[in-house]
DNA sequence: CAGTGAATGTGAACGACGTCAACACCGGCA
DNA sequence: TGCCGGTGTTGACGTCGTTCACATTCACTG
């Protein structure tokens, strides 16, 4: 057996495919160097071949992975809104589904959430999540519900709103907060921000 | 000197002391409960007698210490809010400086900050810094700034922007950002949650 | 004032984890 | 065929949290 496995053949991906279990399981912490190489089948020297930078080289690339999940459900979010024939109500509607999808994954892996925003180095590196939000943010203002004086930096207030929210409800003082109690105090968030625009 | 110093006298104030000092220089990964009881004069083992939860507990209150430099930090913003004879004024000023201050501490003290929201247990146990912006929303009300309808959830909404711009600007993608630009998105995101409330 | 028990501190050791250096294997290319 | 670079292994080290058996000191009681 040896013979066969002894190069794994795609030990990169399957350290990170199986690091996102991991931190799904658990977050960032469940997210063990050691553990992970043993359960894929590899010493834990290997995973240094791979991964130059260790233990944080491999968060990244686990972060990486998360933020693209993040996005796809972001995505999915903007799909699944009705439309309408008013523009205003449409792009708002768009608008207000980004931050909730962005919410409602934190909730449903609170454990991938973790690393989401862990190590980037700027914003641009974002990608995924942070374009849907300004291209939200840019329709608001093709439609004329948002004056092009106060476009800039909006995009930081709306994701300042539901990155804190979220961190409130998943690793915060409110993660005990009963669901229906939840649901509310979400919609009250979303309410604020987008009157607030 | 074994027999002078055997006994420290007032071991898990130290300890909390210089936890604190630790967390200040590198947040919540440079509180190592040996190197602290070592720079205390006390071996690793005597800290358990004080934190019988071990690294956990320690965290713990050197994050209650944190809070009460928070809630000191909110109290001083506050006090130097200037008055006006508009009481909706007044309560709006009072209102934006607590979440100035609770962003700007985070960007004074980085290190303390990633303590501040670790480990609660409820809302309840926030103390300081809640009450001081439950206060001011109550104000609001009072003035009629604030319908009473919309009071509920509200201290959320305003508590969530601000806890994730702190963490954005501090350990986020945000972190990089030149200050006047962070000034910027400092005050846009103090807008949109007035604006919004 | 002496003796004793509780509080407090020590030293040595263990286990988990990240990391590294020296060596082994394997697949493709001159 | 022989060799070279990529890949994986073994064994070891350092840091850190944690525990246990033992030592020391303080405070109280008789």
């Amino acid at each position: 057996m040896t013979r066969d496995n002894y190069h794994h053949g795609d030990l990169r991906n399957a350290l990170v495919l199986g690091g996102v279990e991991l931190a799904r399981g658990g977050g960032v912490g469940a997210v063990v160097l050691t553990k992970l190489a043993r359960s894929v089948g590899v010493s834990p020297a290997a995973a240094y071949r791979h991964f130059p930078g260790g233990h944080d080289e491999l968060l990244d690339a686990v972060g990486e992975s998360a933020r693209a999940e993040l996005a796809d459900r972001m995505q999915a979010g903007l799909d699944a809104v009705p439309g309408s024939r008013d523009p205003v109500v449409l792009a708002m509607r768009r608008f207000r589904a980004t931050g909730r999808a962005y919410v409602d994954f934190a909730l449903a892996e609170p454990g991938l959430f973790e690393l989401v925003c862990l190590r980037d180095h700027d914003v641009a590196h974002l990608g995924g999540p942070a374009a849907l939000l300004t291209g939200c943010l840019d329709q608001l203002v093709t439609v004329g519900r948002l004056p092009r004086s106060r476009r800039p930096h909006t995009e930081v207030a709306a994701w300042s709103a539901v990155h804190g929210l979220a961190l409130l409800l998943t690793d915060g003082p409110l993660r005990t907060l009963p669901p229906a109690e939840r649901e509310r105090v979400i919609a009250r968030t979303l309410d604020v921000v987008g009157a607030g625009i």
